[in-house]
DNA sequence: ATAGTATAGTTGTCTATACAACTTCTAGAA
DNA sequence: TTCTAGAAGTTGTATAGACAACTATACTAT
């Protein structure tokens, strides 16, 4: 190790990342074997095979047993988006994060809903609508429908102090997830509990959370365009 | 080995994940010592170090060294969402992908662009405004500006064969990208290359893609609401 | 010429060991 | 009681070696 404080793995994936995104390596040429790296860098093969796993992993490289190590096709244009609880986020940006209930009741499931949480039809629902408001300014209506057999508690939770998602995960641990993303105009009980006009376009979420066996909950989350967008990077 | 098929480290990372997804362990809980899953399962700690760390990158565990491992607190309902290239995505699906050159030209940089883009004012920039269909419906329009010294032939590329995403990866590598998804209204123009009225709320990705040490292009990314959604998923 | 076989090369997994870096707890000293 | 030093426990990294699984190539026999 010339750098005791930087691993030598790293320093193998440092090389190899840098010559593909000079440019020098370009897509479709094979990389280095595992044994020539080796020998480059005077390392063991475990380490050069972590280096490259790793970067393998992080989709910059192909690998084929057998055959070699290409340089991948796409450096995932694709990156985390985070869809984050709106407690937390609106917490870290420093400012105030309230909730108002506006509804917390129970409804029978009709045919879309027994489809969507995977009961029977007719079948008692928890239902919740509410808006959060970041320093006073409505930025979500979240409005949920819910498992009974997943949270028979929910509809004494004080949604003051814990959001939906906090209760839920506290309740069953998340399996699975589906979400989609979309714009649409929200409907007019909607844009009166956000305060918009009715022609003002929003974010809508539609998230569907899986614990083991069970649909816990699916909800729809709409954001006003004008106060909210969804960010990210992506980096090497 | 038990199963000669299914690699240890994959045994011990299944055990550990369903002690976690079934609920026996919940956030916060230790899990047990790479010491203890070692003779647990009897393997070498390596494998077991193997399964952890990628339990670790994952999300689904928080390792400290010195303290132990935790089940994670994952409230980042992040998931891999893909913004992919509008080509591939449409041929996926197994439709008819073709795109209409509205504009393909050179405009001079104003604050906005230059600052963007790091160019001097009034350094000459490319532009081009195309609209992707798909089997014949405008699904996407591509407001894109480009960086002349990254891809200088950018304008004679027959953009019929070819979509900008995909010429700009074969000029230079990416080594960045920043992005911002949001809903709009469409301006008058958009509106009408798309064929929508322009109270129809849409999809805005804003996208700024980085090679090296230059900001190869600045993409506005329109999608009608009504024709597309944004949708991932995300397991375990 | 073609088909089958052997061989070399490459990646995937696993072991046993070693040391380093860090945290936590405990026992002893002030 | 309070502080400190040390011991024990835990994860991070690295090594050398081994075998398995697979690919691609070259060679041989038909």
């Amino acid at each position: 190790m010339s750098t005791p404080n930087v691993p030598a793995y790293e320093q193998v994936k440092s090389y190899v990342k840098g010559q593909i995104t000079s440019g020098a390596w370009q897509v479709g040429d094979t990389v280095p074997s595992e044994a020539a790296l080796q020998q480059q860098f005077g390392v063991s093969r475990m380490t050069v095979n972590r280096a490259v796993k790793e970067l393998a992993a992080e989709g910059l490289v192909t690998r084929l047993r057998g055959s070699g190590t290409v340089v991948a096709q796409w450096h995932r244009i694709s990156s985390m988006l985070a869809v984050r609880d709106i407690h937390e986020e609106v917490l870290e940006r420093g400012h105030a994060h309230t909730c108002r209930v506006l509804r917390l009741e129970v409804v029978v499931a009709d045919a879309v809903l027994a489809e969507a949480l995977g009961v029977r039809v007719g079948a008692p629902l928890f239902h919740s609508v509410m808006v959060h408001l970041e320093d006073g300014v409505a930025i979500q209506l979240e409005n949920r429908h819910v498992n009974p057999a997943v949270a028979p508690d929910y509809l004494a939770v004080d949604f003051q102090t814990t959001t939906p998602t906090q209760y839920l995960f506290a309740c069953a641990p998340l399996t699975e997830a589906r979400y989609s993303i979309e714009a649409a105009l929200p409907s007019a009980a909607e844009a009166k509990s956000l305060g918009i006009g009715r022609s003002a376009p929003c974010l809508v979420i539609t998230r569907c959370t899986v614990s083991g066996a069970h649909v816990a909950s699916q909800a729809r989350l709409v954001y006003p365009g004008t106060r909210y967008s969804l960010s990210g990077n992506f980096q090497l």
